[in-house]
DNA sequence: CCTCAAACTGTCATGAGATGACACTTGTCG
DNA sequence: CGACAAGTGTCATCTCATGACAGTTTGAGG
């Protein structure tokens, strides 16, 4: 690698920092493009040689994070079943980010959170990114379950619970009621409920609430209804997933 | 309601009208809002005091939309399990706008998908407004759980696979290869498979393929296990849902 | 009817994001 | 070294978006 490719990645690593310094300091959408740029001293118009959009800066992290789901997920186990292959490899590869593994600076991660959940425009862009790696994901769903993505919806499904599972994660990372400390934590209970089910019984406000109740359609669940695996026996056994079920 | 508000109102349906003709003829992100105000006569600066944004104006539908399904929820008897009352009141909804109802013009909603498909911009804009809505969804389906969404994350869970669900949907309706001709119909699998469970058995791509298989962790789901419910057994009998399933 | 205040709009100015064109500098390789 | 490619800066331009201010329309009330 020559002298050239190597400036080329200190400058990119340089953006990157200074981005992240401004963004934390600031916030995403008070720092400008010109800022960052002055910051490295590089011309703004080089910024955009080296970034799609002020937002691609921040999501270069979720790119790393989504390709080290998607390895982590081939790398299950050929006989689980696909949401709890995927729950773990959620779960292992933000572990790995949030002990600053695969280059995340941990506090940088957390900081990239707080930073999603704040600026509109780079939640929309985040979103956004996870929905164009949605047919890598699909493919890889497809692929374990050993059926033509073309052909069959439900790995379209599944894989579009990623992005449900994670939203619900970041969320109740915000919400000091559930007490989460760690994206890790609460991506194993989210993951962990859509792998056992999500067809809740309702709750009629009067009298006996939580009993399962199979009225209305297929397949209701019961609020703790089959949690057998390791993780979820010891989430489950804790305060938040269940902390209203069966009151 | 006087003169002015009628006007008002005038000019919004006429924004509304011109916006969505220039796109479908131009694409979203190749039409300007100047074009869009031209084609009303007036100012680009009167149009965003109508719309906050370019993204906004398609939007609109998207809200009546939401709110149509929030409503469609609420409806919807007291016993039916969440995940079954929120597949009917999503298909009812496709339903009534494919056939014209909310003030949908047809045509114009189907031209809707196709817009927010095409144009990363307007997808960012739409992934946005459903995650800003997804408290009140999340309350709504809390209070059908009778739990307190503070406390306890499956509400939270639930309430994203509304955006999950309909993004398979609209996924499978631009996949010729899967034949949807309706939102209503592709949204009615695919929320039939969130309500009798994700977690598929992997198939290891040799021999016996398909077979129920408990080993990984808890609650693996056969390929069409645990159908009963009216439209799903419909849809399981024809050939997308399972097409490729214990074949 | 007339007047006044509020609402609505147009014009102007401004700033940020993003991109194309072109010239200049710097690294690479023969 | 010298030719060629890669990378960068400068300049121009476009679009989205917003604030300020002035002119016009409209509704309400004397």
């Amino acid at each position: 690698m020559g002298r050239r490719e190597r400036k080329k990645m200190r400058t990119r690593e340089a953006l990157i920092d200074a981005a992240f310094e401004l963004f934390s300091a600031k916030g995403f959408d008070a720092t400008t493009v010109e800022e960052i740029a002055d910051a490295v001293d590089v011309s703004s118009r080089t910024f955009f040689r080296y970034f799609a959009s002020k937002e691609d800066v921040a999501l270069t992290f979720q790119e790393e994070l989504m390709h080290g789901v998607l390895d982590a997920f081939a790398a299950r186990p050929a006989d689980e079943p696909v949401m709890t292959a995927l729950r773990r490899a959620v779960v292992s590869v933000c572990h790995t980010c949030e002990a600053g593994g695969l280059g995340f600076d941990p506090g940088r991660f957390t900081c990239l959170l707080q930073l999603t959940n704040e600026s509109g425009t780079l939640m929309a862009g985040s979103l956004e990114h996870t929905q164009k790696k949605m047919e890598l994901i699909t493919r890889a769903v497809a692929r374990r379950m050993n059926v033509d993505p073309a052909a069959d919806l439900r790995p379209h499904v599944v894989a579009s619970t990623i992005g449900c599972g994670f939203q619900a994660a970041v969320e109740a990372m915000h919400s000091a009621d559930l007490g989460y400390t760690s994206l890790a934590e609460a991506a194993d209970d989210a993951f962990a409920i859509l792998e056992n089910g999500v067809n809740f019984a309702s709750a009629p406000a009067d009298g006996t609430a939580d009993g399962p109740a199979d009225t209305g359609g297929g397949a209701a669940v019961g609020a703790d209804g089959g949690v057998k695996d390791d993780v979820k026996a010891r989430k489950n056994a804790g305060v938040k997933v269940t902390a209203a079920g069966r009151g």
